[in-house]
DNA sequence: TGAGCATATAACTATGTAGTTATATTGTCA
DNA sequence: TGACAATATAACTACATAGTTATATGCTCA
């Protein structure tokens, strides 16, 4: 099905795209933004949800925020993130949705 | 904003979303899908399209192809690829949606 | 059959980054 | 102020993979 009337990106613009898939493409980090989904969360909980180190978390934190997906707060002595991008939901659904008829279709190959 | 009544994914789930992220996290993956964009195409015009090697294009080929983003048919000496999952195109859009809006934000914080 | 073309694969190098451990920073409270 | 807690950073290791070069595979046609 061709789409004659469709505008190309630039090489440099997705460049840009793919980083942004690239930030996506960790599973210590979707789990982070799942977590997050329920609302705001401290590095300690999200640790503890994640079960990663907290350096660990910290450093991915800190590449979401850079990208703009999450969102710091800071009261005291503790760290709150929250979600800054409600489109990383929406991206996971359209993901699963794929992924569910990708893995049926290969299941039916099995009769 | 919580959201108490979301079905979380387990870990495992989440990683072949991560999966699916990283095989459109390349650029030179984003050209080639946007190439097909218009229609089937042969390597050999793939790789004049997207100016890079072969192999390296035929490298990239058949790993949209194992995540079964294109499909492959063969016609004599030449193989055609095509586009075999159209959400590839839905997920650029949201993301060029949200890269517009970070940047423009960006943008805004110099006046 | 043999030459030539299109595509795929193998072997290799270089680079980016996830995770770990150790430590620094910053804030609270006694 | 000093001890402690929460988070961030630095230095390092291990591993995955993009790209290259060389070569193999497989098809067509004279």
């Amino acid at each position: 099905m061709p789409r004659p009337n469709h505008q190309n990106m630039s090489p440099e613009a997705l460049a840009l795209v793919a980083t942004r898939f690239k930030i996506l493409a960790e599973p210590v980090r979707l789990q982070i933004l799942q977590h997050l989904e329920t609302g705001e969360s401290s590095v300690t909980d999200i640790t503890n949800s994640v079960r990663s180190t907290q350096p660990n978390i910290s450093k991915h934190l800190k590449i979401l925020q850079d990208e703009g997906l999450v969102a710091r707060r800071q009261d005291g002595n503790t760290v709150y993130y929250r979600i800054a991008d409600e489109s990383v939901f929406e991206l996971c659904e359209v993901v699963c949705g794929s992924l569910k008829v990708k893995f049926a279709e290969r299941s039916a190959m099995f009769g």
